[in-house]
DNA sequence: CGCCGCCTTAACGCCTTCTTAACGCCTCAT
DNA sequence: ATGAGGCGTTAAGAAGGCGTTAAGGCGGCG
């Protein structure tokens, strides 16, 4: 569900876009005047905006560049006017697309999916974190009280399993299942030499562990301090 | 000084662009297919790439979807083709904007600027520079302590895609699939001797490294010290 | 044609990682 | 109390990954 704020002063333009946008999964803000659009920037904090160039308060470049003093949150412009100079300078002035009206619903969707899209990697937290314990699945490295800790292939597998999980119970055929397929035989012997050699690292106390917890006769689970 | 690599069959048109890009700080290269145009992304590794849609060989949608399984290269589509259902299709298929052509020229500019800022901010940096190690992607040249080394073109291939990755893992196949491609079956042997090469020139004492660091069973990183 | 630089392949040895097996501890049920 | 089974630990062996070197092939260039 993404927040789209539309800059427009005409009803029938908001209107339009509120119901067009609202069927495809987004939560449609709007605000007639360039003041009340940046008021509701800040308060409001979408992830796209939509901004009309023929303003009645203020140019359209002008509130795109004071806005891109202090946020980088995508715009896609929306204009009745086709010139070549106009285009190039809000381009240029931060802005992520530039329609022309009549624009098409469906072409302006897709342009917003192009302008959300690029901005995933930064969004994404790939990071688990509990306690001085951190996992970056991003960077496939752990840490504890900001050591790196360095783990082998198998060792790292189960430990990012576990926290995916969020702390609740993994049994161990899942994790066998896991580690070595479904296909595979797996022992489960092999897997408690791997949870041993895994708490000599993680664990102050390996032979009382505190976060790779033993649930008797079910699995592990990492527990959260 | 941007790598721009233009996929049409017009020859006009590649002259056209070829020039007036010329001008604006690209390097242009050209491709009159689109198999040719797959190719030359391995060789040439454009940073942006200009795709129209009517080629003789390959429907444009198709090579599209099949450089975006591997690349994620910006790609501006220039057709002839202004239909709304061609241009949802190509942005949603991965495109990252549509010019309906004649397009203008200079817009065309600015879209660019605008796909080429949206990447990445380390990936759009021209230098990467990290205790006494610099690498300057424009030129294409690495040094250390202010003296130049000479790097093979696979060995600057290695480190350069390293770097860009600032710092994270980067899996053996990853790395495989960016030097040969990803339909080439390539040997991890060859690898692991150009690993040993480039070490060599960039690092104090080779055996032990400082800088291109094994990840046991994963693959390799750039340690910024 | 011969030289040179670059890439690939193969061989070998080292080292890490995984597996297996043995043993001891603890818990629980009989 | 005692035996059985689950679990943790350790050590040893096997397997495979990785680094290195040398040799051969390919293409560019004088």
């Amino acid at each position: 569900m993404k927040r789209v704020l539309v800059i427009d002063d005409e009803p029938q333009i908001r209107r339009l876009l509120t119901i067009s946008l609202g069927k495809k999964d987004y939560e449609v803000f709007e605000a007639p005047t360039a003041f009340e659009g940046m008021q509701a920037v800040q308060s409001i904090r979408p992830d796209i905006i939509l901004l009309d160039l023929g303003l009645p308060d203020m140019d359209g470049s002008r509130a795109l560049a004071e806005l891109r003093l202090w946020s980088t949150i995508p715009v896609i412009i929306l204009s009745v006017r086709d010139a070549e100079a106009d285009i190039v300078a809000l381009l240029n002035a931060g802005a992520d697309d530039y329609l022309t009206k009549p624009f098409r619903v469906e072409e302006l969707l897709a342009r917003m999916n192009v302008a959300l899209r690029r901005l995933r990697p930064d969004m994404r937290e790939s990071v688990y974190e509990c306690g001085d314990l951190r996992i970056d699945f991003d960077e496939r490295s752990v840490s504890i009280e900001e050591r790196a800790i360095r783990l082998t292939p198998t060792e790292y597998a189960i430990l990012a399993f576990l926290a995916r999980n969020g702390g609740k119970i993994v049994t161990q055929t899942r994790l066998l299942r896991e580690l070595w397929g479904p296909l595979a035989d797996a022992e489960p012997g092999s897997l408690r030499v791997h949870i041993s050699s895994l708490r000599k690292k993680i664990e102050r106390n390996p032979s009382q562990p505190g976060r790779l917890i033993t649930e008797p006769g079910i699995g592990y689970r990492l527990y959260c301090k």
